[in-house]
DNA sequence: TTGAAAGCGCTAACAC
DNA sequence: GTGTTAGCGCTTTCAA
């Protein structure tokens, strides 16, 4: 049977309220420190995390739903979120929805009732009404790399600025000179991708020149999605000239595609791709990239659900984060000659 | 503030016993059950996790220790396995302990902290000393993919025959004619890199020929290594004639490597890969593979974890269970003519 | 089947 | 700084 802290105060012959009052980080008589100390490890206590829970009402656990764990950008920030909030005594459980509505719905129910102290989300569901129960029952809320225009003012989120990021890259390429640039994107009900091909086609009106319908594709963000668009980029009749590909898995499908066509970057064809430049460092060098700040979304999103953790309840002030993302200019891209 | 079953019994005029006997699935006559359900509704009442804990000692939650969260393999075992514990209302705490035997030490303490009911784990550290504070608090641990000697006994484990995958393929290549086969590793010091080595010399045992040691590469599991590797395979003044890679990413890798050295596959080299035969068919159809059952993984760590949580902790069966692989025979490899 | 009551192990208000 | 004490909201005897 595991010791209390009953068993501390009559090893100690202190009183239960001052064995407490140093479990949590209060002052006490050194002597009666070391006391508590020798009890401790003779006991081999462990506080119990249940009575405190019940008596303080916090679970010192907070949930993170997201649409798919096998995918290098949700894991690489939920690495990042688990790290930080596990060094503020937090465990994080996870909750994978398969990009299924219904099952994010399940999840937070799952951790409303779980009770945790926080919720994380990248939502799978537009209407953001799975979010309603840990609404209700007052759990902050910190959504990620997706906003949710219904929630706007009762939860805080962190994007990365995504119309900007694809409008830089074909700006870039725009400026080279090309005219058709294959735009290679995730799911077209994703906010994601609805924010990149906007600023994907905020270049071409810049530039004024008229979009291509057909070099636009919406495909799932997997690397069989990004080779398989590749292909059907590679199998138009009038062959885009430059290639902007925009997630991490999409990106190696589409250099695979690439590779297997024998088409040389960017002598044959110019590319963009997205995220993980240390990766594309080792085996596709030179890659022009925009990368998003990946260690930076994960940490923020801890910092963010930290911070309306420690406010009381009724003071929540909630931000929208806006991150920028930086296009990081390799050797994959080169001008063309514009038709005289 | 959340209502309890204390204003459900005041509401019903029931009492709190007959209350929790419902909340628990007992029996309770159906005029009554009516009304419990009706003021459940009207209160939105959510039973209290932390009372119900502290009065039964369980968490109903599992922690799960692996040592990276952005590898395919691990990812998938963790879906499957966190699906079906939380269709059995087990919550599942993730830590990612980076390869790195300090914090996974760190991962199981916290969680014994945490009260986990149990523990799953993909271990990093080889004594198994890490697990001492679970074991003394007579949490159930489930070792996977890799045993620990020392731990015998004491833990379940699900792992899969390494030895037979390896020289099945192995064996595979060497009937085909192939004496020069490169065998692509994860680190020397991990288990399943042991274990799939020893298969890979028991076919050249068998074969009667001896192995070259420049062939076996050590590397680290991703995909950044695997190209690595391939790439040293390939520059080897007496290059092997097929290559043998152990895991999905560095399979990737490999693979990208082959591409861009312009070897065709089977036809200038053979070429035997590890895992995810979905992906691998989308983006290099027809390549032989080793294919792991991840799915029957993930299940049979959750079916075993939940049968030790059901058993009262004295009369706990552990068990080792082995799950065989399969040689998923597809065109991407073809015999030779033995020098005559 | 139902109700009354004890108590799980902790925290925090209060008195000293 | 320390001790006493009253709960937090459940589950679970036990008696009815």
């Amino acid at each position: 049977m595991a010791s209390t802290m009953k068993d501390i105060a009559r090893l100690t012959g202190l009183g239960l309220a001052t064995i407490s009052k140093y479990m949590n980080g209060g002052t006490v008589r050194p002597k009666n420190k070391k006391l508590i100390e020798d009890a401790v490890k003779e006991l081999r206590f462990i506080p119990n995390e249940f009575a405190r829970s019940l008596k303080t009402s916090l679970s010192r656990t907070v949930g993170v739903v997201i649409p798919e764990l096998g995918n290098q950008f949700i894991t690489s920030i939920i690495i990042t979120m688990e790290d930080m909030l596990r060094k503020h005594d937090y465990a994080v459980i996870v909750c994978d929805c398969r990009t299924d509505s219904k099952r994010e719905s399940e999840a937070v129910s799952f951790l409303v009732h779980k009770r945790v102290d926080g919720l994380i989300n990248m939502p799978t569901d537009q209407s953001g009404e799975h979010l309603k129960p840990a609404l209700e029952a007052g759990i902050p809320i910190v959504l990620v790399d997706r906003m949710l225009k219904p929630m706007n003012g009762l939860v805080s989120a962190v994007v990365v600025d995504n119309v900007d990021a694809a409008e830089k890259a074909t700006h870039y390429l725009m400026e080279a000179g090309h005219e058709d640039i294959g735009l290679i994107l995730g799911n077209e009900s994703i906010f994601t991708s609805q924010k990149r091909c906007e600023g994907y086609l905020n270049a071409y009106t810049e530039f004024n020149i008229p979009p291509r319908d057909e070099l636009i594709r919406f495909s799932d963000y997997t690397m069989e999605g990004g080779y398989a668009a590749m292909k059907r980029l590679l199998a138009l009749p009038k062959r885009p000239t430059a290639v902007f590909v925009t997630n991490f898995e999409m990106t190696l499908g589409a250099m695979i595609a690439l590779n297997e066509a024998q088409l040389k970057v960017p002598d044959d064809i110019s590319f963009i791709g997205f995220d993980k430049l240390d990766l594309f460092g080792a085996i596709f060098p030179n890659l022009t990239l925009v990368k998003q700040p990946q260690y930076a979304i994960g940490e923020c999103v801890a910092t963010q659900l930290l911070r309306l953790l420690a406010d009381p309840h009724a003071e929540r002030q909630h931000q929208i984060i806006t991150l920028a993302t930086q296009l990081h200019v390799g050797g994959s891209t080169r001008g063309i000659r514009k038709p005289s």
